[in-house]
DNA sequence: ACTTTCACG
DNA sequence: ACGTACGTGAAAGTG
């Protein structure tokens, strides 16, 4: 047995590495010492949990002083029995090791989600705030060196270089194209991956580090749980947990995609970059994506530019080469000038590499062998704990166009379904603010942009003024003022200015409880605290962000509830997706209807005096049936 | 590592 | 005093 000495905070900590059966007395004992809570986590092969190849190497079972790195391939009936026992364990981030246990070792989400506390939730509840943006940071290193020990070790920095080597040497034996399919799947650091997979498993830097990670954690969750107990955070951490198991859950289900419809997807958007970058190439733009390049040929050209970036390049973005293209929003002809074949060129060439690379070859790479993707759900990701999907970003796929989504199909049987919040964050400010007025117009189901319209431009309001004043209710969602709403509406600077004036007219409340928040938190701690009793750190330059913070927090809090109802109401097994405001899922076609409504039903409800309505609708065999016509009607 | 761009709510 | 658009994930270029 291997086992490796080390000091954290002063204490002398200890790392058993059995390495046969024969050892495992020293662990059965320490099982038996009855921590209350146990320090876990894994050591895995890589991220891709559900990918074909992907294995658990380690388990590691610990407290503050002693940690137990077990081989999964000597000893995984063991770890299960440990994981099985009823008592609580701490890990940070626990959305990944509880489904990498369930996927390698076969104890369920379900079994052990309501027994872990996650150090990474505590530490969000705390300060969601990421080290760049002044806060703790959230990973378990930044974390330990605040709370534990300031010289923790970077136990994956640590392992960084050992990693580098071995990829190198790897890279030495294998073709390029092997090579380079593992740095599209392991994204910006691939010898890392490479390393995590292949290193010696009784490695000592590497077993030491995984041990050390266990202790931490433990020590990590006697700092914080105290401080979650005495903010009053204990509800709300017992809310995020038990979310954190439903979406593992519903992470662990995926979806399923059509991956025939795929590969011809990715000829025809390969074809369309191709033939474009060839356009552009004959106004001297080797590389599209150089915005330098693209700069320096419009300019030669005889255009001229207006904009530059916060670097003082040239600005050329979507909505610079827009108007030079002659194209609206739609990407429809404007008729205001001659359309620049190379601003024309540009966009069409980068939608068409964006759309291949972020979105068809994303989905082959992170597909498991059944063909469903699973893509990473975090329940409580940003400032305003709204949620985030990675591997692939399933949140940020073209909506205006039905092609991306039309790759994600329904099961066998089944259709999909969508159900999103009306107008969820404008009520949730009605609500919060006390809006007489806008909550009267809720109540009784008008359209809210022309109930608006009317009171400002009388019965005789335009679509335009409706337009204005749905910008203007965007505006105070978003803290935005009168010069970005003329951008983004097009709108004279004057008019523009009234609109909001005449807004803040019929709907006082509004600009007063914003200014509420915001002296609250200049003379107080620079924070606001939601309904839900989350505390929102603020930016001291931008104290103006307090009413967006707490309503697209509250807004989310509103979605991940509906998310607990629908569980509880044993729909949990329908649910595919959270989106901010829209839940995806699918249902068997012949109770598909009844599911729907049910689903809308539930996310349905009175909130602080305001109806919050959303309708479940069924959309058809793929998600992008609901977005545009569907080549594939008919066929299923 | 940082900047720019683009996809979403 | 005034006004400030909010929150993400990811690819790619540049230095």
């Amino acid at each position: 047995m291997l086992i490796l000495n080390h000091t954290i905070a002063g204490d002398a900590c200890t790392i058993y590495f059995p390495e046969r059966r024969s050892e495992l007395a020293g662990f059965r004992d320490f099982l038996a010492q009855g921590d209350k809570v146990l320090g876990l986590d894994t050591e895995t092969t890589g991220l891709g949990i559900y990918e074909d190849g992907f294995e658990c190497r380690l388990v590691q079972i610990g407290n503050g002083r002693e940690a137990w790195v077990l081989r999964v391939d000597l000893f995984a009936d063991v770890i299960c029995e440990a994981l099985r026992q009823n008592r609580h364990f701490v890990v940070h981030n626990a959305a990944f090791d509880l489904q990498v246990i369930d996927r390698t070792l076969g104890v369920k989400i379900e079994e052990l989600a309501d027994r872990v506390f996650d150090t990474k939730i505590f530490a969000h509840l705390l300060d969601p705030r990421m080290k760049s943006e002044g806060g703790a940071g959230l990973r378990l290193k930044e974390l330990s060196e605040i709370y534990v020990d300031d010289t923790a070790p970077d136990t994956e920095e640590g392992l960084s270089s050992i990693f580098s080597k071995l990829y190198a040497d790897w890279k030495k034996t294998v073709s390029k194209e092997t090579v380079d399919a593992h740095v599209r799947k392991s994204g910006k650091r691939p010898h890392v991956s490479y390393g995590f997979a292949n290193i010696k498993i009784d490695h000592e830097l590497y077993v030491r580090y995984a041990g050390l990670d266990v202790i931490l954690v433990t020590r990590l969750f006697y700092e914080l749980a105290p401080t979650i107990k005495d903010l009053g955070l204990n509800p709300l951490s017992k809310f995020e947990h038990h979310l954190q198991g439903l979406l593992c859950v519903m992470q662990r289900k995926g979806m399923k995609l059509d991956v025939a419809y795929i590969h011809q997807l990715r000829l025809d958007l390969q074809k369309e970059h191709e033939d474009y970058a060839l356009v552009a190439k004959r106004y001297g733009v080797e590389n599209i994506n150089s915005t330098d390049q693209v700069a320096d040929a419009l300019l030669g050209m005889g255009e001229t530019l207006t904009e530059k970036t916060d670097g003082g390049k040239w600005k050329v973005d979507k909505a610079v080469l827009s108007t030079l293209a002659d194209l609206d929003r739609e990407w429809e002809r404007i008729e205001a000038r001659d359309p620049n074949p190379l601003a024309d060129a540009v966009m069409r060439a980068k939608r068409a590499s964006k759309w291949q690379t972020s979105y068809v070859d994303a989905f082959l790479d992170y597909r498991d062998p059944d063909d469903r993707l699973h893509a990473s759900i975090n329940g409580l990701q940003a400032r305003t704990a709204r949620m985030s999907v990675s591997r692939p970003p399933l949140q940020q796929l073209p909506s205006g166009d039905f092609k991306i989504r039309r790759a994600v199909v329904a099961d066998p049987g089944h259709v999909m379904i969508s159900s999103d919040y009306d107008q969820i964050e404008l009520r949730v400010l009605a609500a919060l603010a006390d809006v007489k007025a806008m909550k009267h117009a809720i109540e009784t189901g008008v359209d809210l942009h022309g109930y608006t319209a009317e009171l400002v431009y009388g019965p005789n309001y335009t679509k335009f003024h409706r337009k204005l004043m749905k910008g203007t209710g965007f505006g105070k969602v978003y803290g935005g003022g009168a010069e970005t709403l003329a951008r983004q509406t097009g709108a004279p600077m004057d008019g523009v200015k009234h609109a909001i004036a005449e807004y803040d007219r019929v709907y006082p409340e509004i600009k007063r409880y914003s200014k509420k928040l915001q002296s609250r938190a200049e003379f107080g701690k620079k924070e606001v605290i939601t309904v839900s009793g989350r505390h929102l750190p603020l930016d001291r330059d931008r104290l103006y962000s307090a009413t967006n913070y707490v309503i697209q927090s509250t807004a989310r809090d509103i979605l991940a509830q509906a998310i607990v109802d629908l569980f509880d109401a044993g729909l949990g097994d329908y649910l595919l997706l959270p989106i901010h405001d829209e839940l995806l899922a699918q249902a068997p076609a012949d109770v598909a209807d009844e599911v729907a409504a049910e689903i809308g039903r539930i996310m349905s409800g009175m909130f602080y005096g305001v109806p919050l309505s959303s309708t479940g609708e069924v959309t058809g065999r793929n998600w992008g049936a609901a977005y545009g016509a569907d080549p594939m009607a008919g066929i299923w």
